[in-house]
DNA sequence: GTCAGTAGCTATTAAACTGGTAGCAATTTA
DNA sequence: TAAATTGCTACCAGTTTAATAGCTACTGAC
């Protein structure tokens, strides 16, 4: 890995990595534009303050935009949902693993 | 998307949408070994408080361990880490597009 | 016009999380 | 046995997020 791609990767990290930042594009995930506040509510305990943080960093990164009817995905934000779409099934397989081994309290230390 | 599988995700952003815990991960993507300070020096400014916090949840999320000679990925983790893999050319695409659109400055508002 | 409803967002204060630095106990190395 | 390394904890300051309330603008009904 390129000392250019460390630094690409570094730079997405430090936006995704903020809490509700992945669940605010995991929400427009199926392309319907929401509302603000219909965004507070599907994401669940999200603060108004703090989302709306995250959608101006979603905003000034590309990956987000405001139409008349409500917030919804650019193309390049669509493109990284779609290459996270792994995860999704990897999420599935992991609780199961975890149920397997009788972990039932995750960052509960 | 049934409700299970929402859940699933939710668990595991939980998990990883905590500052660096992507980043150490990601650190240990090669598969080789790295001790607790080796560790630090290649994710960057990570203090050993925070690092040590990430190393336990991740460690009862089964997706790292502590082997004799440092820190490893389960098989767990790689898997998550190879389905990761398309975030890094996302990454470069991503960055390539920022600046085309001359915004240099993300997150900084 | 004006009154309620919705939408986007800001203000304020408190709690939770992370950063910075120092340093300890337990191995391993010299 | 002295020195270095490793994993980790303590302490306090700073940043981020939570909780709740409420403001401004716009829309449509009356």
């Amino acid at each position: 890995m390129s000392a250019k791609e460390n630094a690409a990767v570094g730079q997405l990290l430090e936006l995704l990595e903020s809490r509700y930042a992945l669940r605010v594009l995991w929400a427009l995930k199926d392309g319907h534009p929401q509302t603000f506040r219909l965004l507070q509510d599907s994401i669940g305990k999200i603060t108004p303050n703090t989302l709306n943080t995250r959608i101006k960093e979603l905003r000034t990164a590309g990956l987000l935009t405001h139409g008349t009817s409500g917030y919804t995905v650019t193309s390049l934000g669509a493109d990284l949902l779609k290459r996270l779409g792994e995860v999704q099934s990897f999420a599935t397989k992991w609780t199961a693993s975890l149920a397997k081994a009788s972990i039932s309290t995750v960052k509960k230390m």
